[in-house]
DNA sequence: TTGTGTGCAAATCTTTTGCAGGTTG
DNA sequence: CAACCTGCAAAAGATTTGCACACAA
């Protein structure tokens, strides 16, 4: 039997909350859509996150989906990514900014955060008179032999 | 008038011959995609590089240039970029790798390397097990006030 | 109540593909 | 000549949108 993480309720009333805060009405199906990305370990597309929310209340459309992953970004509640291939994929955003390592032969994504990086970065930008508003890296590997 | 850059040639010359040595055939539209290629000097989409053929040879289908962009891709001549938004971008291959800044307020992109990054992310990857195979990193900018 | 949000279906946009005919090596 | 390419139009996949109805605050 599951038990119930509490830590993953608390996450999902911030988000909740977060909502709120926006001004933006917190619907069923806006609930839905985010118990499933508060509980999200991987990192859905649009179409896994549909499925994922059918499963709990199947009168969500695909269409919804799509229009409320748009206001939860917009709300900087969730993280668009736009890998090299396939559908935009979504995680909750986190405070801490961090990268991706895509394994090329188990489509497997892992996160990792780098300082010097991040600073070299900065430092790169301002160099040529820029500001980072975002970014992005991402390493395509495949596992050393 | 519009004077020959014999560069330009020479680039376009390497590229066809890149084709050849691939046992890829060199057709007449391949050509005049090579040339746009050779002489592109900003980050042109599918249906950019479409238009511009057109202007040479207007018998030129998108479908070509698709097909053509990736085979183009697949023997190392260009290389695809999708950025965060609209369809995939292209540019000749740099031998060299490189990084891009994006101005959001002009959607300007902007080349840039940096050695140190490529060490460190090489770096991090072995530190998981991982190996790269390639990799991508953009920022997206704001000029400073 | 009232402005927002939703489901459905159709539209859009980007990219791919089947097919019949054309061209390169 | 044979294998490979091309144009055209249709298909496919992802995402957006118009509209009439439903619902949160």
């Amino acid at each position: 039997m599951k038990t119930i993480d509490p830590s993953l309720r608390d996450k999902t009333k911030r988000l909740t909350q977060a909502l709120r805060d926006g001004g933006v009405r917190v619907t069923r199906q806006r609930e839905v859509l985010l118990r499933i990305l508060a509980e999200a370990e991987d990192h859905p597309d649009a179409t896994e996150l549909h499925r994922r929310a059918r499963a709990v209340d199947d009168s969500v459309s695909l269409a919804t989906v799509y229009r409320t992953l748009s206001v939860l970004e917009r709300e900087g509640v969730v993280q668009r990514h736009s890998f090299e291939s396939g559908a935009a994929r979504f995680e909750v955003a986190d405070p801490a900014h961090h990268d991706h390592i895509v394994d090329l032969d188990s489509g497997e994504i892992i996160e990792f955060r780098n300082d010097r990086i991040e600073e070299l970065q900065r430092q790169i930008a301002a160099e040529m008179g820029y500001e980072i508003i975002h970014h992005r890296m991402e390493l395509y590997c495949k596992k050393r032999a």
